[in-house]
DNA sequence: AACGCGGGGCA
DNA sequence: TGCCCAGCGTT
């Protein structure tokens, strides 16, 4: 097919490249002074970034923050995890709410240390990463992103607002709606320092660009904006 | 494609 | 009070 590049897909899909390169620049620059400090942002650990994604599933990560500092001095390796009671995990988690996130922990635990593939250690690869109980494609990619340094983006709510108020993407059909903002989460973002780059898109998105009464007044990006656009 | 899970923070 | 939070699994 010649002519239109943009024909049988959303436009929005193919956004301005000049438009993505000033997207990204400025978000680089917002998040080297505004990035939070979470110690399961301070190391490489695979398996704290893991426990951490799960806590961090639907969950405020300051109301995560006390809870995974005492998952971590009472469960400090992945075997350890695994010997863990169901019944003491349980305890320990149900501030944080989906209860079922304690039973998922343990079976993805033992599931790992079962595999004598892994070697006691998680798998560094999506489609074995998936397999896991409580494991989708966010926490995946999230882990990879992360923990193993790999060019993977990622879409949560926070990544997926901005994107949507950004770039002004329709609400279509949910399911293609969610492809297309997939493939714009990974189109947009930069080619080396993943990790940071999706740590910066969700704090900007809970610091900036909230759910509800975004600060658009003190919004790096307002100037283009389709979201901006409306008077917000 | 829609729904349930859940306690806690915040306006 | 009501909405939302670093989603996922089930139907």
């Amino acid at each position: 097919m010649t002519g239109s590049r943009a024909s049988g897909r959303s436009p929005e899909s193919v956004p301005d490249p000049k438009t993505v390169r000033w997207f990204r620049k400025n978000l680089k620059n917002w998040g080297q002074t505004h990035r939070r400090d979470f110690p399961w942002r301070r190391s490489r650990d695979p398996y704290g970034i893991f426990v951490a994604e799960c806590l961090l599933q639907k969950t405020e990560a300051n109301h995560a923050l006390p809870i995974y500092r005492a998952f971590m001095a009472r469960y400090p390796t992945l075997a350890a995890l695994g010997d863990a009671s169901l019944e003491e995990l349980s305890a320990l988690l149900e501030p944080l709410g989906l209860r079922f996130r304690a039973s998922r922990l343990l079976d993805a635990a033992r599931s790992i240390l079962e595999n004598e593939a892994y070697g006691g250690q998680l798998p560094d690869c999506e489609t074995e990463l998936l397999k896991l109980p409580g494991v989708g494609r966010y926490t995946a990619r999230s882990i990879l992103s992360q923990a193993f340094n790999r060019p993977l983006a990622v879409l949560d709510t926070n990544i997926a607002r901005i994107l949507e108020r950004f770039f002004g993407v329709e609400g279509g059909r949910v399911k293609s709606r969610d492809a297309l903002l997939w493939s714009l989460a990974q189109e947009v973002a930069p080619k080396r320092e993943m990790g940071t780059w999706n740590l910066t898109l969700i704090d900007f998105g809970a610091a900036v660009c909230t759910a509800q009464k975004p600060r658009c007044s003190e919004c790096i990006l307002l100037k283009r904006c389709k979201f901006g656009e409306f008077g917000f």
